[in-house]
DNA sequence: CCTATGTCAGCACGACTGATATTC
DNA sequence: CGAATATCAGTCGTGCTGACATAG
């Protein structure tokens, strides 16, 4: 009946809001040519590169395990890896044009999936959504720091 | 320009955010006694019990799956499994008073710590989220069907 | 005989920790 | 020398498919 019990309440709601989105995306990716995963990884190199730490903390996980993405990507020859003039110990990772291309194909097919379901929305659910994103955004950033 | 443009950068939108879900419930997991999938199949028999392909479908994954993670956690004392009195081909689920003592501690353990995250937004940050759960919900479902 | 239900065996992916190089 | 960066080796959790036993 306080404020507290009302957070609680929501926050339940919320955690089952968050594992149906886990759902969701499982079923997205099932047919896709490349993992969730996988993709994170080559967005971040998209712009001029990234080195392997920045792309682990980007996307939530230890090194060894964005080495390893990396590592298998490579063999792919959806990028590659190159040691970085200004610091021996780090390796920038830079997209080959498959690996541009993939990421291009990836994106819209993604995109066009979810926008065919938010299409059956009701225009002010889509405001709804609309108007929680920037909310769920902050939600992140308070959980990653 | 286009409707569609606006859909397909509405999408490209939603997509970021459920992937930042996604590192937000591995983060809330992190330390917890019982993952979310375990959770998720305690939660199923929590009343009166459920089959095997039940949890299965409620979960959306595979029965084989959802066997595993049955006899891993009848292992560990959280549950039984009982042959179904009416179907001898089925299998029943029943929690041990051990099993609900865990649900309830995992349960409030998550919510607490959803809750201190929900209670640093502001008042219209709250409502923006609370009209957007249903539509998720309801996203949800439009794809398991 | 065919279908439904569940389990088993074997595999793949993606994360983790701990133990090294190598470089700053 | 100590801290930072990346990799390697080994493990774990969780999902999958395909093959199978048993019951309806």
């Amino acid at each position: 009946m306080n404020a507290d019990n009302a957070l609680t309440g929501l926050a339940q709601e919320f955690r089952d809001a968050l594992r149906q989105s886990v759902y969701v995306l499982r079923r997205l990716d099932d047919d896709a040519e490349l993992s969730s995963a996988q993709l994170g990884v080559l967005k971040m190199a998209y712009d001029g590169g990234a080195r392997v730490g920045e792309i682990a903390r980007d996307l939530g996980v230890k090194v060894p395990s964005a080495t390893e993405q990396i590592i298998r990507l490579e063999r792919a020859g959806l990028l590659r890896r190159e040691a970085d003039p200004d610091d021996s110990r780090a390796v920038r990772v830079q997209l080959t044009a498959e690996g541009r291309a993939a990421v291009g194909h990836a994106d819209q097919h993604r995109n066009e999936r979810i926008a065919a379901i938010l299409a059956t929305l009701d225009p002010a659910e889509r405001d709804a959504v609309r108007a929680a994103l920037p909310v769920f955004h902050k939600i992140n950033n308070s959980v990653r720091g």
